[in-house]
DNA sequence: ATGGTTGATATTCAA
């Protein structure tokens, strides 16, 4: 069974009903995790979803910020929704599919503005979002498992517009990519998007407040794939759909897309 | 060094 998933950070579902639609339509990824959905989950707009064939929905939400949500055209049953770092925020939930893969959803805390968390709680919450997960797989190593999201962290130096300049900005610090290094290592991590696209830059995020964002293509790969090594190698066809940032009132995200042969 | 934009909600905060 192959089943292709995408995820995508929506900035606001409900204001993005239509390029939700749009992206189902044109590419029609089996299942699509979505964050920042900015709505409580009771005012998520379903019908347009399930008239495009995705009937299966979880979904954690709040109001104004945060949330999480799975749509897929196959079934699929909650696998649970933890709270990391005990902030409160609905920024996780997981699905199980019928072959027995469990997809984890995650919008972890973008951070705030200074990399430094004796003087922005936001930073501190953030590395501290990450040690859970890391002793979250430590203390029960993932099997069969996917695990996406807005992880607001651009690892590697080529996933941003310039390594040296971003040093010190937050999403490229070495605090930041040490904490999700050793996230990635407890769980037996493989990052899908960059083992199927090993070279060259990559990203997933653009500025609103860029003039041009497409002329400057100041970007950063802030979303990712991940995939347990038991799963990683049936994983191939990874892509992000940088079309999606040029469309009509657009998330600031474009989706990123893998294909897992399972 | 600074400011730039967007969304939800309220006239500011978070990203």
């Amino acid at each position: 069974m192959a089943f292709t998933l995408a995820t995508w950070n929506i900035n606001s579902v409900r204001l993005r009903e239509q390029l939700v639609c749009k992206l189902m339509e044109a590419e029609a990824p089996d299942v699509l995790c979505l964050q920042e959905c900015k709505s409580p989950v009771d005012k998520i707009p379903l019908e347009a979803f399930k008239a495009l064939g995705y009937g299966h929905m979880v979904a954690r939400g709040e109001k104004g910020y945060n949330g999480v949500a799975i749509f897929s055209k196959l079934p699929l049953e909650e696998a649970g929704a933890e709270d990391f770092a005990g902030l409160g925020h609905a920024r996780h939930i997981a699905a199980r599919l019928e072959n027995g893969v469990t997809i984890h959803n995650h919008y972890v805390p973008a951070g705030g503005d200074v990399p430094d968390r004796e003087v922005n709680v936001k930073f501190g919450q953030k590395l501290d979002y990450l040690t859970d997960l890391r002793d979250a797989f430590h203390a029960n190593a993932p099997e069969k498992s996917i695990l996406v999201g807005d992880l607001n962290i651009a690892p590697r130096e080529d996933d941003v517009w310039s390594h040296k300049q971003l040093l010190k900005v937050v999403s490229h610090t070495p605090t930041e990519v040490e904490h999700l290094g050793e996230a990635q290592d407890a769980g037996n991590w493989v990052d899908v998007t960059r083992t199927d696209i090993p070279e060259g830059q990559l990203y997933s995020w653009w500025s609103y407040r860029a003039r041009d964002w497409d002329a400057a293509d100041k970007g950063r790969r802030l979303d990712h794939i991940w995939a347990t090594k038991d799963i990683a190698s049936a994983a191939h066809g990874s892509r992000i759909v940088r079309d999606a940032r040029g469309w009509e009132k657009p998330s600031d995200h474009a989706p990123v897309f893998a294909t897992f042969d399972l």
